[in-house]
Order: C-alpha cells, then structure tokens, then sequence
DNA sequence: CTCGAAACGCTATATCATAACATTTAATTG
DNA sequence: CAATTAAATGTTATGATATAGCGTTTCGAG
C-alpha cells in the first residue's frame, strides 16, 4: 500500500518529476537570493542534473553531461556550494550526491537507500536526531555533523511488501 | 570527568592500548576458528596495524607499514575479509576502518568521531537502531545495512566538558 | 600425495577528489 | 561609468582511494 502520505519524500511512484526539479529550482533560487548567495548558471545547472531522477548521482557523472570539455573542479566547486547551502547532500557510503527536498530548514539528511533500483528517500526523523545527540552527550561528545545511511530494499523493490 | 564505565569504548584516558590489541587479536583467533575461517599472517598484521590506535586508520597507511612492496589489492583484500567478519568496521565518511571492539556479536556500528583528535568511539545503541529499523519500515524499507558516523569533539577536546 | 579452493603477488587501470594558478565575470565604490 | 577588487570559473597537474584480472603459492580435504 503505497501512500502517498507517509513521511518519505518520494517513491517511485509516477510523478510529474518536471514539478519536483521546478520546486528545487524554484527553493534554490529563493534561498540563495535571501542569503545574497549567487545561483550562477553553472551551479543552477549542476542542481538540475542532480535532480534528474530521485537516485544518488555521481560527480564524474554529472562531468560528463556538462559541455564537453569540462573538468573536475568545476563540478566538485558547483557541488561544494550547492552542499553548503543545503541544497544538495552527499551520501558518504556511495560517494555520490542527491536533491534535498527541504532546502528551506538547515538539517542533517538521514536517508533510506535501495540497492535494487537506487532510489534515496530522504526521511525526516528528529527523534532520531535527538536519540543521538543524547547518546553523544552521554559520552561528553559534541556533535556537528551526522551521517546516517540505510541500505536495502525499498518498497517497490519487495522491501516490506511488494 | 571520565569515566571508565560510561557507556564508550575507550576514550584518550591512559590505558593499556596492548592490552587493546592482544584481546582484538584473541578475539579475532577465537571468532575465525569457530567460523573455520583463516585468520592468515597477513590478515592478522592488518588487524595488529589497525589496533594501532583508536583512531581512524586509511588503507594506503596500513599498506605503507607493510613490508616495503606490497600492493593495494594485498591490504585491500586483508581488510574486506576483516570487515566481512566484523574484526574491523569502515568509516565511509572518512574512507577510512577502525578495529571493532566488540566483534564477538554482530552488529552496525555507530560512531562518535573526534574531528581534532581523531577518537572514534563505537557506541552501542541498540534503541537507535530500533529506531531506524521502524522509521525504515513506515516506507515499506528493509534496512540491510547502516551507515551512522557523528562528527564533533570527543569530551577529552572540549566537546561537552573539558 | 594429489587435487581443488583459497589466498596472495603483481600489473594495470578505474574512480574519486583537490592543489595551484591563470583568466573571466560580476559587484562595489569612488 | 570607470577603476578596483572579490568571486567564480577554466585549466593543468596530481593526489588519493579502490578494483579488475590473471598468474602463482599455500593449504586443507580426500
């Protein structure tokens, strides 16, 4: 029973994924005007190619959809940004990146990947969040930054049901 | 105040780090008989190299402590077998491994990462894990594997104390 | 002792990422 | 609006991480 409602961002249900790189586009260039942050053409297009799909995408990837001719650092400088404003996250077991879908709060992501078919679901789970920095504070740990990365099988894939 | 007896590994106190080692090495005999598994020269000097601290440890260092010649593909191979047998843990956010201190039951780890003085803390939080196990399963998701590394400063470099 | 599987050595190469510096573009300000 | 300067981008080179593929050695099973 897909539903639509539950607290996952997107499955791979049909969508009109055009809308989902509009709504990216559209936060991104919101975002960074209220921060006098510059969505120059080359990271606007780099934000939109990783929003091609609902999956992790890597960097050498993107590279190669870019005019021809473009080197490393330019899209590893176009992500660093887009990263740093939250608009993009890196997903550290795939060395790969991904959309955020709720650029507009700052947060950590936590997400749900799938081994079948790629998709990443970003989850929104503060008590998560909370059960952790507790846990560290037990340990006279402060945190700052936190990577959690689920793999396995998402629904469509046979995860819980099929 | 540290204390020995909170729920963390080890932290920076002083301690007896050979004692850390030998029980690692025991441990990891004792696990790869019952298994039927070898634990070879090699793959035991890669655990020892590992145990060297209990800090992150990178690939291309172990190899370098090798003896003078030995290739990628020889640590590489030692540490996935390592890994695979739950002797030793990768840190994807740092590219790096770090032996496990608890190797004798399965598990993911959770880690608390000192980014000043490279501490890495393997928490066991069995709530947590719950935790994502449900949120996972609110998606229809069946969690395979889990990536959990936290950032920040360990309490012996002024995370919640100093 | 022989055989077959596992481990290891080795070469090459793929993949991921950044340092350093030159050039261009854009915002600031006089 | 021209001069100045900071930010972004282009470019070359290289560093860092990781694996494919194949030949050789080691080791346990029969």
């Amino acid at each position: 029973m897909a539903n639509a409602d539950n607290a996952s961002t997107r499955d791979h249900s049909p969508h009109d994924h055009a809308q989902c790189i509009d709504d990216a586009l559209d936060a991104a260039a919101e975002i960074c005007a209220r921060r006098g942050a510059r969505l120059t053409p080359l990271r606007r297009r780099v934000l939109e190619l990783v929003w091609a799909g609902h999956e992790a995408v890597k960097a050498y990837d993107l590279l190669a959809k870019l005019d021809a001719g473009a080197k490393p650092p330019t899209v590893y400088r176009a992500l660093d940004f887009l990263v740093a404003h939250g608009l993009v996250h890196k997903l550290e077991s795939l060395n790969a990146y991904v959309g955020c879908p709720r650029p507009q709060t700052a947060h950590e992501g936590q997400f749900l990947i799938c081994d079948t078919c790629g998709l990443v679901d970003e989850i929104d789970a503060p008590e998560l969040n909370s059960q952790l920095v507790e846990r560290a504070a037990i340990a006279g740990f402060a945190p700052q930054r936190q990577t959690v990365e689920v793999h396995g099988r998402c629904a469509a894939c046979g995860g819980s049901r099929s």
